[in-house]
DNA sequence: CGCCGGGTTGATTTCAGTCAAGCAACGTGG
DNA sequence: CCACGTTGCTTGACTGAAATCAACCCGGCG
């Protein structure tokens, strides 16, 4: 994990333009605007500079571990290009993945006490390049502006949706359908038919759906009867349509016909 | 779901430990001060009484539904006695249970921004009392005071943190492995032996671990060649260091000898 | 009484995990 | 350049866990 020069200037658009066009992640990251973050892109110009000072640009090659569990929060992280797999590990050493983080995510929930621990540890899949800023200026920025301490609640907001949009699909759904939910979720919107190109290998993609990867091959060997091609790491979705309706059949096929009782209306203590 | 005085001073301790004695719920609910609840333990007195004035006491009986997913956000609602199940109702009309929220936890994240719906399904279980304040005063009160805001946070990231774990156990521990866990969690610390009531029914139980009830069931049974005795809703554990080491076992037992390899080093797009 | 609703138990099926083999793609070193 | 090991992915045969289907028990309660 070598880290690179910070200049995290907050509004060189031309130049961030050209750097992106070249593909250079390095250079993208140089050029790279706190504001392009969503959970930047409100914050007042005064506020973002002074946090602009402090940000710290990373790059890391795959498998660099950027946190562990327990340690204690030294650092805010958010992901600029990449993927960071957040992962809990059991006291007996085997690790559950619990979600990834991409594009401009953050990685840990910002929090404000003293002698707060990491909850998961980070663990960086494929190239990737984070900004850090340190935790304890992060918090105080995050009193004393309205505005980021807005961002930051709107970013806990969303991860919680995320985490109860995981946990219910892991309750209801089968593997294939959670497959098939997975790669709706990476088809362009408004597209019928698309091609596209798994943004990671396969044996994340079962961790995150929470199957093993034989059972995912299988998955995937269903969903081809279903107008979805595969190409070890290419998808072909010939109707994105066709996907969705699949998708309530599936869902239809697993809880019988019609239920008539709802969870049950039952008494506490 | 009918609606009670809202008299909610907010430091007669006197008063509410005569009724919490009495036992009486409705008394309960009217001598309960804000001050009790985590979310407003460290609250200055001013934020206090202003939300005081703006937050009123329900008492509602079981199966009421508090607000649906989907709705706009009116309250923020926290438990004072009872129990809330949060659930996610599918398109298709099925639901699945998220948590359950009891004694002082809060039941939504308090959001900011306007326009903003449920994510979940909130309905009592059993008979509850609960305080709601709305959303719209308690979002510009959380802007003004610090504290405030900073308990609003907390709360965020202890939701979080049990998210996490619940997918954690969801995705690496078999039914009888989750039940163990659950039940030690119902044990009071520090004490070997213990006896018990079950908080809610066997069905809501089996939901929330994510099973079918006959399934909890016979996790039970299991269960109880290693000293937990179960009478229908009561429950005894013969020793919790026993139970403890047994979940290490079953644990153990579910993963191979000794993993190797960890959980990939893989490559992103 | 008889009729629930909640709980248990048994028989059977279905889904996913395990074990094991095999294949294609890739990089490395001879 | 090819032999080779590695790594990611797929497939098949088998095992095991949990869902399903169904019967039954038992403690209220009209």
């Amino acid at each position: 994990m070598r880290s690179d020069m910070n200049d995290l200037t907050i509004g060189l658009g031309a130049r961030k333009a050209r750097a992106m066009r070249r593909g250079d992640r390095l250079k993208i990251a140089e050029a790279f605007s706190l504001r392009d973050l969503p959970l930047f892109a409100n914050i007042d110009d005064e506020t973002l500079s002074t946090l602009a000072l402090e940000a710290k640009v990373e790059s890391c090659e795959a498998g660099v571990t950027i946190f562990r569990q327990g340690d204690p929060i030294v650092s805010i992280v958010v992901v600029l290009s990449g993927f960071v797999k957040l992962m809990r590990i059991a006291p007996g050493g085997d690790e559950t993945l619990i979600a990834i983080r991409a594009n401009g995510e953050t990685i840990v929930e910002p929090v404000m006490g003293p002698d707060e621990t990491y909850g998961v540890s980070a663990e960086t899949v494929g190239p990737t390049t984070i900004v850090k800023v340190p935790a304890a200026r992060f918090a105080r920025l995050a009193k004393e502006s309205a505005a980021l301490g807005a961002a930051v609640e709107q970013d806990a907001k969303n991860r919680i949706a995320g985490l109860v949009a995981e946990i219910e699909s892991l309750k209801s759904q089968n593997a294939d359908l959670r497959l098939a939910n997975f790669i709706l979720s990476l088809c362009p919107p408004g597209e019928e038919q698309c091609r596209f190109r798994l943004p990671y290998d396969k044996r994340l993609i079962a961790a995150l759906l929470g199957v093993k990867q034989e059972t995912l091959s299988r998955a995937f060997a269903k969903l081809r009867e279903h107008g979805v091609r595969t190409e070890t790491r290419d998808i072909l979705v010939e109707s994105v349509s066709r996907l969705v309706a699949q998708c309530e059949h599936l869902g239809r096929a697993m809880r019988p016909p019609e239920r008539t009782g709802r969870l049950t209306r039952d008494n506490a203590a």
